[in-house]
DNA sequence: AAAAAAG
């Protein structure tokens, strides 16, 4: 199966050749057709399948003919988070080179001035969270009723975020006659009847089995009290091998915090969660996409859907109260046929999450102890992907610098600081220390002895997995003519 | 219990 065996436009297949993909993934094989049919379709699909260059790429084709006309957008996609909003429009971008398509990002936590120029001006699609939309409909800045195409994207997510009203007013604004699009991860009810009510005989697509038995995450949880999450998640970070990682926690003070602390212990860090100002969030998140830092403490904003590409390692600070978010978090890693590692940190509030996570996944994750530096595992070359073809040998990139490193888990590991000790004294130092953070030294806390730096060679599969090409859809690097977009928003 | 999204 290939590309130009979809329908697409010369255009398209030209830029998707150049984005680097020749071979569709199975719900872009399946959805494409669909779509450029007109059809209604229900997809069944996380991201890291493909499937946002699923519907990107059979929209640009079906919007390259018609024209735009002020306030009245032709398509409309919508977006739980601002993030996933923002990543949806890279997409747009780097697909529709070949194509005089304007584009409007709605989201709020900006200024609203640009995007109602755009709105006056006219444009082909509208990417949008829900409130911001609403917003501007009220204040008659948009017309919907020239919008025969919708996109509902991560819908059952959208239902957790109580968004289900908004989307059946937006629904009711656009046109009855229109061509619909639903992807959902899961198919709660509340969703099954959503679509039933918007949707007209549509063509259902599966493709994406849960996250959980993603066979290229190897999941591990480990016994913790609650005092020491933060030494446990140091020493994993240390020692496991971390080339990049996202560290999600319950609630927004403690990735606040936690951030702080990692980033005062020399952890090449950054945060996102709701409370900070949109800017701020953009600018960290695209820190890290760039390399610029290697650990992302987040909040559940970044849980799912977020494509960043060479995540190693997610950890799970906190046991997420909702199971699913488990299976979404962890979700980060090991995209794209990618190796990834999955770490829960359990403590006894955990407890109830943890058992409900395991009900959720269908069975006990395996426990990683680490006291007594008894390792249940430990990644090695092996455990990484052999090269995925397609010029992976790229050099790394630049800012792409792995974590303080110390050998992985075996039989002389170092234990974790005793609660009596002076709990830094007894850590390995990080040889490599990530410079960013000018550490703050207290005399309370010496540094540690270092510890003998890994070789080379063991971070260098991940790296090379971080630089290797991305299935379509998935985030692939900053893509230049992003700049007018955040410039839309800015 | 939290987080997210409009401000």
């Amino acid at each position: 199966m290939n590309f130009a065996d979809l329908g697409l436009s010369d255009e398209l297949l030209q830029a998707v050749e150049l984005a680097g993909y020749s071979e569709p993934t199975p719900i872009q094989a399946q959805a494409i057709p669909s779509v450029l049919m007109m059809r209604d379709l229900i997809g069944i699909a996380q991201t890291g399948t493909g499937k946002t260059a699923g519907f990107v790429l059979p929209m640009l084709d079906i919007l390259a003919h018609g024209r735009r006309r002020a306030l009245m957008p032709r398509s409309l996609i919508l977006e739980p988070t601002r993030e996933l909003a923002a990543q949806v429009a890279e997409n747009f971008e780097k697909y529709g080179k070949n194509h005089d398509l304007k584009m409007a990002l709605l989201i709020g936590g900006v200024q609203m001035g640009d995007q109602v120029k755009a709105l006056t001006e006219g444009v082909d699609v509208l990417i949008a969270t829900p409130g911001r939309l609403m917003d501007l409909f009220e204040r008659g800045k948009i017309l919907l009723t020239g919008c025969n195409l919708l996109v509902i994207d991560e819908a059952d997510r959208m239902l957790d975020m109580g968004f289900i009203p908004d989307i059946e007013t937006i629904c009711a604004k656009l046109p009855a006659n229109r061509q619909t699009l639903l992807f959902s991860a899961t198919m709660p009810p509340p969703i099954k009847k959503l679509a039933d009510k918007f949707l007209s005989n549509p063509k259902l697509i599966e493709v994406a089995r849960p996250a959980t038995t993603n066979v290229n995450i190897v999941q591990h949880k480990v016994n913790v009290s609650a005092r020491k999450k933060r030494d446990v998640l140091r020493h994993l970070l240390q020692t496991d091998n971390v080339t990049t990682a996202i560290v999600f926690a319950n609630r927004k003070t403690t990735v606040r915090d936690l951030a702080k602390s990692l980033k005062r212990d020399g952890f090449s860090a950054g945060e996102i969660h709701g409370d900070m100002d949109q800017p701020s969030r953009n600018a960290e998140l695209q820190r890290f996409k760039d390399g610029d830092i290697n650990i992302l403490v987040a909040s559940d904003v970044a849980a799912r859907g977020l494509d960043v590409k060479g995540v190693s390692h997610v950890f799970n600070f906190d046991t997420p109260w909702h199971p699913d978010d488990y299976v979404h978090r962890i979700g980060r890693t090991g995209r794209g046929g990618a190796t990834g590692r999955a770490f829960t940190l359990v403590a006894e509030e955990d407890a109830e999450a943890i058992a409900n996570v395991e009900k959720l996944t269908g069975g006990p994750i395996p426990l990683f102890e680490i006291d007594g530096a008894r390792a249940a595992s430990s990644p090695t070359a092996e455990d990484q992907p052999a090269e995925r073809g397609r010029g992976s040998r790229r050099a790394p990139r630049r800012g792409a610098k792995a974590a303080p490193e110390a050998p992985a888990h075996s039989a002389e590991a170092e234990p974790l600081p005793r609660a009596e000790r002076p709990e830094r004294a007894e850590r390995p130092e990080r040889a490599e220390r990530p410079q960013r953070a000018p550490r703050r030294q207290r005399e309370d806390t010496p540094v540690a002895a270092s510890a003998p730096r890994s070789a080379p060679e063991r971070a260098a599969p991940v790296a090379a997995q971080r630089e290797a090409p991305s299935a379509p859809g998935e985030w692939n690097g900053p893509v230049p003519g992003f700049l007018h977009i955040s410039a839309l928003t800015a």
